[in-house]
Formats: structure tokens, sequence, C-alpha cells
DNA sequence: TTGACCCATCAAAAAAACTCGATACAATCC
DNA sequence: GGATTGTATCGAGTTTTTTTGATGGGTCAA
């Protein structure tokens, strides 16, 4: 049984987070750096309050971080989470097929 | 600008059939090789027709693959969207932050 | 203090996803 | 043939997610 080695509630959650495009397009813009809310709303032409949705999913799955400064909210990017996902996902990568022809001797 | 190199809606399609814990189970139990939908039935207790929705999404996605032999419908994992998923994944992952010493010199 | 600004949160509406039971269909068995 | 089995699909109902506009809190500058 494999199956018991994947963290299946964990795997569910953060690709819940990237399941929506609106949220793989802010992740993408905070590739470029910290960014506030108002910076993200100009990148993209979201409304506020839809951007403070989605950030808020992102930030609950560990995804992004956030720091305020004065009247500013800046979200960067929690490269540990992304670490995370990728293993999570190689969990679930079945071997390589049986049929192919082995390389060795 | 990074975030053009980023596939957004590829990423929102695998990352969505992978939001489900029904169909992150489903992939689970299909690590340990091919299975039929009541095999499915048996290992999580799901209803049939449940389950047969929750496959479709993952095969639109091209997570699985089917194949019928009489009245079975056999499914297996598609690795190569496995592996494709995870380097979309990577592809999303700041760099290690400036922060951090570098290790040179 | 007043007003402008950035943002989080709320309530309501809209849209999408999910579940369940029923039906349909093809393959097998009698 | 008729009955049974394994599965896909459909429709209705429910639940969850997303969007939108409104409200309010904190910050800053005049």
């Amino acid at each position: 049984m494999i199956a018991e080695r994947v963290n299946v509630p964990r795997i569910a959650i953060l690709c819940n987070a990237l399941a929506d495009e609106a949220r793989v397009e802010i992740v993408a813009r905070l590739l470029d750096g910290e960014k506030c809310v108002c910076d993200l709303m100009d990148d993209l032409d979201a409304g506020q309050s839809r951007l403070s949705y989605h950030l808020k999913v992102l930030k609950e799955a560990g995804l992004v971080a956030d720091r305020r400064e004065g009247r500013w909210s800046y979200y960067t990017l929690e490269r540990a989470a992304f670490v995370e996902a990728g293993e999570l996902i190689t969990s679930l990568r079945p071997r390589a097929s049986r049929t192919l022809k082995t390389n060795c001797c």
C-alpha cells in the first residue's frame, strides 16, 4: 500500500489554492517580488475586494505571507510552501512504467 | 517580467483536478496500479456515480487514462502529467531569498 | 480635525462544484 | 432471448466558491 504515504489533505489544500486562474496569476506576478494589493490591482485588473479574497485563500494555504507597512499590505511568496507542493506532487508520481525496457545490462 | 513564463491556465486545470480530497485519494490508490471502478468503490467507500464523476475530472485534466475491457473500465495514472505538474509548480517557486548569505567565495 | 487613501471584511447574489438517485447501455451469463 | 453486471451519464438538489458593492478601521497629510 503506497496510498498511506500520501498526505491527501495537504495536497488538496495546496492544490485548491492554485486551482483558480486569478490566484495563479497573483502568484506569477509575485515572482517579480513583493507587491502591495494596489500594485496587483493594476497588474491584473481586478477589484480590490476580489484580490483581498484571493490573497486570503493563498495566505491560508501558506503560499504567501503579508507584511503591513503604514497603509500598505505587502505580499510575498513563501518559497518553502512551493517546495513542499513540488514534493507532494512528486509523491503522487507513479514510477516509470515497467513496460519500458530497463536500460541496464 | 517572469509572469509571462508561467502557464497559468494549465496550472489551474491540473491543480483544480487535485483540489478535492476524493480525487487525491483516487490517485493515491492508483499508485498501487491499475484499478477498475468497482475496486475503487471498495477501497474508498463511495458510490459508483460519484467515482465516475471524479474519474472524469481526473481524466479531462490528463492525470489518468482509462481502458475498457469487457464490462470493466480500468484506470491508470498518467505519469507524464504528474511530471508536468511538478515542473509547473517549480515554475512558480521563487528563487532562494537574497537575504541568505551566498555560499560562494 | 478633516479628508483622502489602502485595505480587510461583510452580506447578498451569482456561479460552480459536488452528491445522489435514476436511467441507459453494452457486455456477459443463463 | 431475458436477466445481470459494471459503468457512464443525466437531472435535481445541496453545498461551496466566487464576485460585487458597501462598510469600517487604520494611516497619513494638511
